[in-house]
DNA sequence: CATAAATATATCAGTATGATACATGAAACA
DNA sequence: TGTTTCATGTATCATACTGATATATTTATG
């Protein structure tokens, strides 16, 4: 079990809601997903051409005028995939922060260098947090305009406690920092 | 810049505190780090070659009765190494939560299914929490022994600050899940 | 009307994972 | 005392993914 290869499985679930180009996939990757998952066309193009050569997705053409444009859609059997794998319990979830690895080994480099570290970290958080608030305000509006809303919502509401979460350390922390001259 | 492999900068953070063994390294991946950062056998045994061969480390052997062991230590050279990536800003924090992305395409799988996700997301951050507060109470106690402390306090800090917010999203999310029955 | 930005597909070197193989030493148990 | 399980220890490999880049066309912008 378990064989199922994230990037497929994250394709699928993008192209169980409405048809799309390789291009649009990551761009849907790159907003909608982005705080919680990344993927890059060197996973993407590759996938596609696998999922069909697998059943699980069809393409067609949708070239307009001169440009050439993949229309990918999902099979009968890729749907079935996709719910396989999302009945399967979730294998991992997993932090990658640059900015706490920096931190544990601050002690190398010294107060005033982690405290700059920290200080990135919330002005990012405080930046990105509107969009997330935002994001859930509107989401709120149409929750009964397509059942997908509301689980749409339960990932945007688990970036803003979670950033809320973040900013409120960032205080705590360079509290922490700032004890040594006690 | 930016050139640094992450791999490298890791095992030469956790080197310039203690000399260390191949396996003495993953093991603090598995317990100290593991909770923002993560690294296998198949990236630090081929680093830990290339930081000797780069003049960032040097190795000796640390063989006992007739185990093999080899013992790992930083350089002069592979401190300035891992200052210089310490003061640099910090490009990518990075979250990859399976729950979030099963989440984001729930309503394929419908409500129940997605409760069960979450539920066991509950349930595993319940149980490692204890295991965070803990840390930070020693850390706390013997935070003046060693400065090092006080940066892995931020690092457990931050977790325990993330956790609890992950609870109550919990909680909001399953009751936003059970509106539908209003 | 030029030029910058967005749309679109595709590849590749480099980097990391996860699983596994192999071997020894220590501890548990019976 | 033997045996089996667990911890220590080094190492590799197929597979997966990233980040950067190449190429080309269309749409916006000043």
């Amino acid at each position: 079990m378990a064989i199922e290869k994230k990037i497929d499985c994250v394709i699928l679930g993008l192209l169980s809601h409405e048809d799309l180009t390789g291009y649009e996939i990551k761009k849907r990757m790159d907003t909608s997903l982005k705080y919680f998952w990344g993927a890059s066309y060197g996973s993407i193009y590759p996938a596609l051409g696998d999922l069909v050569e697998r059943g699980l997705a069809n393409k067609r053409d949708g070239t307009e005028n001169k440009r050439n444009k993949i229309i990918y859609s999902i099979t009968e059997a890729g749907r079935n995939y996709l719910k396989e794998w999302l009945q399967n319990p979730v294998e991992k979830d997993e932090l990658r922060y640059e900015t706490l690895l920096k931190l544990f080994f601050g002690s190398e480099g010294g107060a005033v260098q982690a405290m700059a570290h920290i200080n990135a970290f919330q002005e990012k958080i405080e930046r990105e947090l509107p969009y997330l608030t935002s994001a859930a305000n509107t989401l709120r509006n149409y929750i009964d305009t397509d059942d997908a809303h509301k689980y749409y919502l339960l990932t945007v509401e688990f970036g803003i406690k979670t950033y809320r979460a973040y900013l409120e350390w960032c205080e705590e922390a360079k509290a922490i920092l700032g004890e040594e001259n006690k």
